[in-house]
DNA sequence: TGCATCATGTAATCAGTTACATGATTTT
DNA sequence: AAAATCATGTAACTGATTACATGATGCA
């Protein structure tokens, strides 16, 4: 049930109502965590139920009123506990290697295009990872000496920058491989 | 719904058991898909309704009698289709960055051992990717001219290495980044 | 005698996605 | 006039996890 704790992390960092919650899961929590805005209503409205979060009543001139979430004091312990807690190491979950295995038992050939698509859009999120690397921790608008909070955030960016940089370079191995493949592609059978 | 799709390629590079498909899915397979044998047996059984596959009851001496499933026409075509249908480009779920970022809010050093424990992990799951390669692709004992299947197979596993080396760089910046942080750690209120 | 392996399942719950739904304001 | 942004939600469905459940064989 991490998607409860991103939040709690998230509202922390700086309370927040659930749409701006969502965009930044399209921003820096979403470096590594993804959620949409209903299953984050959701989520807010049961924590909210459960004591975990505060809400207040944000009335704004010209534009609808939003309600402001900030961490009570049960959801800072939950996250506390979860926090002291082992959690498994993630297994890959990878759609596109499937493919690439069964591409086997098709036109191979016919793959590149799509991983060429997937290379451009790993592409752009480097790109727009180092942006704001830039921007945020080694640029000259970024404050000189950060705190643990901000450190950390880096540390989490730069995983984010390396993890896209490993998938790149493998979508280029990818391609020379598919490329290197004649034109018949046998059906083998192993495992 | 891949696991469907990572089914009918496992099932085309060998026919088998839904047994069998579990263990497939914590070697081979699992490099980028993970299922439980819960899951397994519920989609075959879902999958040989929809005509997807075939099934045949294979009697055994000194074991419990297994159904071996393998892919039937209407399998293949949905498989084919699949394959030429574009797919989003995956975006992360890293729980272990969740709890990098809250532990601004708690004790950063209570998570070294945590951090540790996850580098271990992908440690041995990279040693267990290498013996793997060597014993299937690059060693003495795997067959010279790989088909095109095994270049793909090999391909995909020469990705998990990638991932795994990554991510244990990672975490070793990870690591240095915690003891780097002196004691206090002042909560921050950014995004 | 107890544990590991082989083999298959059900039931309940939880998490995530997709589709539907509304309505004001601001920008092009 | 249309599109984008801000803001919040419900409903239905699909997918994944966890717990429960059984039973034989082979090995230490």
């Amino acid at each position: 049930m991490a998607l409860d704790h991103a939040i709690l992390v998230s509202l922390l960092e700086k309370p927040g109502s659930g749409y701006e919650l969502a965009r930044r899961f399209d921003r820096s929590i979403g470096y590594f965590w993804t959620a949409t805005h209903q299953q984050i209503y959701r989520v807010l409205k049961r924590m909210e139920a459960d004591g975990m979060l505060a809400v207040r009543e944000v009335p704004q001139q010209g534009r609808p009123d939003k309600k402001e979430y900030s961490v009570a004091g049960p959801g800072r312990a939950a996250l506390s506990r979860w926090l002291h807690d082992p959690i498994e190491p993630e297994s890959l979950r990878h759609d596109l290697a499937v493919k690439i295995r069964g591409a086997a038992f098709d036109d191979p050939a016919a793959l590149i295009g799509e991983v060429e698509r997937h290379r451009r859009a790993h592409s752009d999120r480097l790109a727009h990872y180092l942006a704001g690397e830039v921007r945020d921790f080694t640029g000259p608008e970024a404050p000189a000496p950060l705190d643990a909070g901000r450190e950390l955030q880096h540390v989490v960016l730069r995983g984010g920058i390396a993890y896209e940089r490993m998938t790149i370079a493998w979508l280029d191995d990818v391609l020379a491989t598919l490329h290197g493949l004649g034109g018949a592609a046998p059906p083998a059978a192993t495992d």
